[in-house]
DNA sequence: CGACAAACGGGATGGCCGTCCCGTATATTC
DNA sequence: GAATATACGGGACGGCCATCCCGTTTGTCG
């Protein structure tokens, strides 16, 4: 059987001392932002491309930082998937505000849809363990300012208005569809077959000439 | 942060020595055949509602068993998921075959899916994990004359024939289907969410009376 | 019923990994 | 350019867990 770790222990109580979420004081050093990007990056490609389970200090070796470096911006594993996840939705929010001025609302929904597929295909397992771990993403990110899920529903209410998506159509209908195109069935991430869904989906959602 | 175990280290090269997948010599003794069907069903449990994080302790203390016991029976956890799936898919495919004899194919057909659903919610975890291990349970199954796939196979093309299932449909729309209402979105497995989203499926593979 | 092998129990072992700590290096500030 | 706090590196610690081992129990067969 392929060498392959299922995840790793996790202390129970972790003893908070410092999330980064420093709002007081001074800011971060330039180097230590500098790190800290570095090690979200580099920890983002790790765990979606081997999984949940790869040890903390590897991702400092590759990051080319050592594991206290580590530790003290994310003082748990479990903080570091947040920031991660964070730092996507930031990402995503911004792509979905982009579209949403620079295309017509339909499709601007499609793409951001199909970018959501393609994003949750890289992440899945972190999404989840947080979600295991009842850590709400979707709410930390709308109080971070970062609410993809608002700005998904408002780009599917006005591709409706807009006569290019289906009227009966709901917004969970549409996560619903979102997570089909997530399935294990999908093997490659970054695959035709992924596209392929989108596609199927999309022109499902698509309203008919009629 | 709520407490969680994401998952547990593994051995990377297992000393398999003795998988229970005896073919030769004697059958297994009377005691031994019943302690493992009840670490196999106390297992499936557990991991089904708290994890496969579980150690295997746990599994033991709970099934009233020793834990060389577990391990004699099954000497690396990979070996209990694969067995556990194993055993579901036994069953899976005797309920197969009793739909398809007592039933019309639209009804054998629903009903099989709707009962794959419901077992997919309970074991997602285990299949996601051992698909990562690059185990292939559906393989696996079938060499073991546990085709569950080509069961829903037959069944889809049977029920499309009597008219009950629309013609387009194809097998991979159905597995992405089922995936679908498999999305962690869908929370509580056993939930009234969870039957309506079969529900809807169903009606809409349903073939319109046009 | 007695003898033997199969199976059991659960403690011991070894390895892995997250977290902490502290001496060292370096960005920042005056 | 010097002083100082900030950040770094990576070794050490502690805990957890899968697996193994071996003395003991128990089913099986003649």
């Amino acid at each position: 059987m392929v060498r392959e770790r299922y995840g790793s222990a996790m202390a129970d109580k972790p003893t908070a001392t410092d999330a980064d979420g420093r709002k007081p004081g001074r800011a971060l050093r330039a180097d230590a932002r500098r790190n800290r990007a570095r090690v979200l990056q580099v920890a983002a490609e790790i765990f979606a491309t081997e999984g949940l389970s790869v040890p903390v200090h590897e991702i400092a070796r590759r990051a080319g930082v050592g594991t206290g470096t580590v530790s003290r911006h994310f003082p748990t594993k479990e903080e570091l998937f947040a920031a991660i996840l964070l730092d996507r939705m930031e990402h995503l929010s911004g792509q979905a505000d982009a579209l949403a001025e620079g295309h017509d609302a339909g499709t601007a929904f499609f793409t951001f849809f199909a970018t959501l597929v393609h994003e949750g295909a890289q992440h899945r397992g972190l999404a989840e363990a947080l979600a295991g771990a009842g850590y709400d993403v979707e709410t930390a990110a709308a109080e971070a300012g970062h609410d993809v899920p608002g700005r998904l529903r408002t780009m599917l209410a006005r591709a409706q208005e807009s006569g290019a998506v289906r009227a009966d159509i709901t917004y969970p209908d549409v996560k619903a569809l979102m997570a089909g195109c997530l399935s294990r069935e999908v093997d490659d991430a970054h695959g035709d077959a992924l596209i392929r869904l989108v596609t199927v989906v999309c022109e499902g959602l698509r309203a008919r000439p009629s």
